[in-house]
Parts: structure tokens; sequence; C-alpha cells
DNA sequence: TTATCACGGATTGTTAACAAAATATGGCAA
DNA sequence: TTGCCATATTTTGTTAACAATCCGTGATAA
């Protein structure tokens, strides 16, 4: 059961984008993961390319390695496949949940109403994409897991690109009944939820004003004069 | 538009795959890939890495990269998962073809008629990807197109394994009246035949008999004596 | 004859050094 | 001060050599 290192670097980097640790457009120098992961540069090297194929990461030749910046059309291609393999997750997973399944959920339920209250960011979006992915195991299809991984992982960077602000507080309700929905197992019910909660979190993004995309750290400081709010 | 090594040997062994040249299980050895595409073998380890990310190749430690071999079960997933995926991109396809659009996909059945006749199996399987590749490309949505992609390149490994003799020729007039139905942009017609024509697609496959798994050039030769047919 | 074990060849995994490219720095001229 | 250019530093890309592991072969013993 022991991971590889590449492995360990791959997951790492999810888990700080699940968790908007790390927001898009971020720089992942070669030499900085090699040195934080204890490795050489050949394992960090597989790992961005593995990251960059599941679209996770932008690979920018001569230039290096960049968490991925989604544009609107991406976004909205995005949510649009979450709503088709969602919706068929759902209709798989009503009625095959486990009393562990539906404990699981309510609980995770409360954590995230716990995190959104107390501020907690990073542990608000935790929990919600695993609500998300707890319902995918249910259904018990991996290439339907595997996919929604991948754009629940591409949706937290767009949530950190173009949510408005507090429009996630909206979901916890929705996350209910849900699980009621499931519990039950009615099926018609539970994709009509489903499909409307993804359209609700959709409709909470604002492509108006621009990304306003911080690049590394130190480009969060040194900004160019022209962008600065100070004369 | 110049490809970077890995690219030209991520898509070579891509385009080998979806014809049906590599069959699963064949051992990709790194020496032999970097011989063919003169490169090193760095560029031939991301490649793979690439590759194992998009589940078409297998990465098993210390022993090499092989063509990924589908399970029954995941072959049940991915039929499923190419269900929910190529309904919803009827969907958005139905009514945005153009005329462009229309007669390719005639074209396209008339050369995997042909090529049918000729037994030319390669050329048959490229057109039929071709076929729902370009409904996917008509959805415009890049994200479903690029699930499509890996579903298609699976499918046709499992094709290779599990598929019985002459079954994919009652495709033929399926994909005619799904260009039909995409035409007169009759949607819910079209996700019909769309989600059937899937469902024959599956029920052509045989999992009763062992996968005959092929290892590589010299074990496809020196059979151990207790699955040989010679006494 | 059959099973086990040791050895040699081949393949994968790792590391370090080098080359090429891009970014950052500082100086110069307008 | 502002814009431009040459240079220095950093970062990515490439290559080769070395270490570790696995596979096939053949010898040995029951």
């Amino acid at each position: 059961m022991k991971d590889s290192p590449e492995d360990l670097i791959v997951n790492a980097i999810l888990d700080a984008i699940a968790e908007q640790r790390l927001p898009a457009g971020t720089k992942l120098g070669e030499q900085a993961l090699s040195d934080l992961f204890a490795c050489n540069r050949a394992n960090v090297r597989r790992a961005l390319a593995s990251l960059a194929a599941q679209q996770v990461v932008e690979l920018r030749p001569n230039r290096g390695a960049f968490v991925m910046t989604p544009s609107p059309k991406e976004a909205r291609d995005i949510f649009q496949a979450r709503r088709a393999i969602e919706s068929t997750i759902a209709r798989h997973a009503a009625g095959q949940a486990s009393a562990g399944d539906i404990t699981f959920l309510r609980d995770n339920i409360i954590e995230e109403a716990q995190a959104h209250k107390a501020g907690d960011k990073p542990a608000e979006l935790r929990a919600s994409r695993q609500f998300h992915m707890r319902i995918a195991q249910i259904a018990g299809n991996l290439v339907l897991e595997r996919f929604l991984s991948e754009l629940t992982m591409r949706s937290t960077l767009i949530l950190g690109l173009y949510s408005r602000t507090g429009s996630s507080s909206c979901a916890e309700d929705e996350h209910d009944r849900i699980v009621d929905a499931l519990q039950n197992g009615s099926v018609d019910e539970l994709v009509r939820l489903v499909d409307e909660h993804l359209r609700h979190l959709e409709k909470g993004l604002n492509f108006e004003e621009p990304p306003a995309a911080p690049m590394s750290l130190k480009e969060q400081l040194m900004v160019p004069r022209s962008a600065s709010s100070q004369g």
C-alpha cells in the first residue's frame, strides 16, 4: 500500500487545489516541489504530466507548470458535464445507499455547515466535495467517479475565480433534501434535485468582472503599478 | 503548431490502440519506445505517465508499462458512462450540425461499410470512432469530448478482448438513422437512437470465455504447455 | 523427471551534470 | 522619469551514467 513519490506529489497538489490553498494560476516550480517532497525532479516532472493529463495543471513549454485557470467557456462546459454525470450517478445511487452512507452524508452536511459558520473555507470546500464524491461511490461506477473527481477539482478552481460573495451558503438545505431522496429511493426526485443543485451552483458564478489572477507569491506583492490601488 | 516529442509518443500510441494494432496487455518498453521515436527515455516516461492518467496504460512498478486490459466490470462501467455522456452530447448536438458535418458523417458511414466489407478492421474501427467523436465536436463541449475520447479508446480495447465474431456489422444502419435524427433536429429520437446503439454494442460482448490475453511477441509464441492445443 | 536455487542479462528507477531558454536585474539614452 | 537593451541569474529541458529490480537460463538435488 506504499505510494510512489509521484503519487504523493499528485495527491498533495490535488488536495491543495480541492481546499483552495492553491489558487488558479499559481506557478508550480520544479525545484520548489522537489525540495518540498524531498525527491528528484524526474518524479516531479512525471507528477506534473499526470496532472496536466487531468487538465488540472497547464504545462507551458519552457515556462513551467501552472495551476489551470478555467475560462468562462470551460466553466460552462464543466458544469454541463457535471449535470450529465451526476444525474446518471444519482439514478444509479438511488436506493443503493447503506446505513453507513446515510450517516456519513448527514454528518458531512453538519460538518460543512459548521465550517461555513466558522468561516473555514478549506474545510467547507472539502466537505462539499466529499458529499458529491460519496454519492458517486454509492453509485459504484469507477469511471464516472473518476470523471467527477476531476470535475469537482476544476469546479473548485472556478469557484475561486468567479464565485460571488457568499453564494455557496444556499446549498446547505439542498444537500439535506438530496439525502432524503437518496434514502427514500425516489429516483426521479433525486435526479431532479441534483440537477437543480448544480444549476444553482452555476448560477452563483459571475463572469463579468475579470478573473483577478494572482500568479505567484512574489507577484502578489510586487504588482505592476498600473494594477495597484495605490496612486 | 509543433508538437513536443512527448505528445508525439502519446498520440502515436493512442492511434495504435484506436486501430487495434496494439492489443490489450502489450508491453510498452521504454527502450523500444525511445528507439522508435528517437528521443530520450525521460520523454517516454512522461508520455507513459500521461497515458496512465487516462487509464489507457497500466503502470506496474519495476515492471514497466502495459496497454490496459479492461475487466468485465470496467467494461460495464465504461459503457454505462458512454451512455450518460453520449446521450447528453446527442441532446446538445441535435439541430446544431452544419452541412459539412452531415456530409462528413454520411461519407464516414460509407467508409466504414467499405472497410468492413474489405475486412480492414483498423480502418473500420477508426471510422466508427470518428463517427462518435464528430458528433461530440458538434455538441461543442470540450470536456465531454475529451471524456468520450478516452472512453472510445478503452472501448476499442474491450472490443478486442470480448467481442463476439462479426457482431459489429449490425451498427451500420443505426449510424444512418442517427444522422437522420441529427439532421432533422428531433432531439428525443436522436437520444433514444444513440442510447440504443450503445446498448447494442455492449450486448455484442461475450465475457464467458477468458480474455485470451497475448502479452508480448515472445509470449505469443512460447505458450506454457497447458494452454497449448498441442498434446 | 521435476522442483528449487543461483547467476547473468535486460529493464526500470534514480541521480547528477550539462545545455537551452526565459525571467529578472541594472545601466543607458531619450 | 521613462523606455529600451545588454547581462546575470534562475528555471526548464536533455542527456548520460549508475543503482536496483526483475526475468530467463541453466545447474543441482530429490
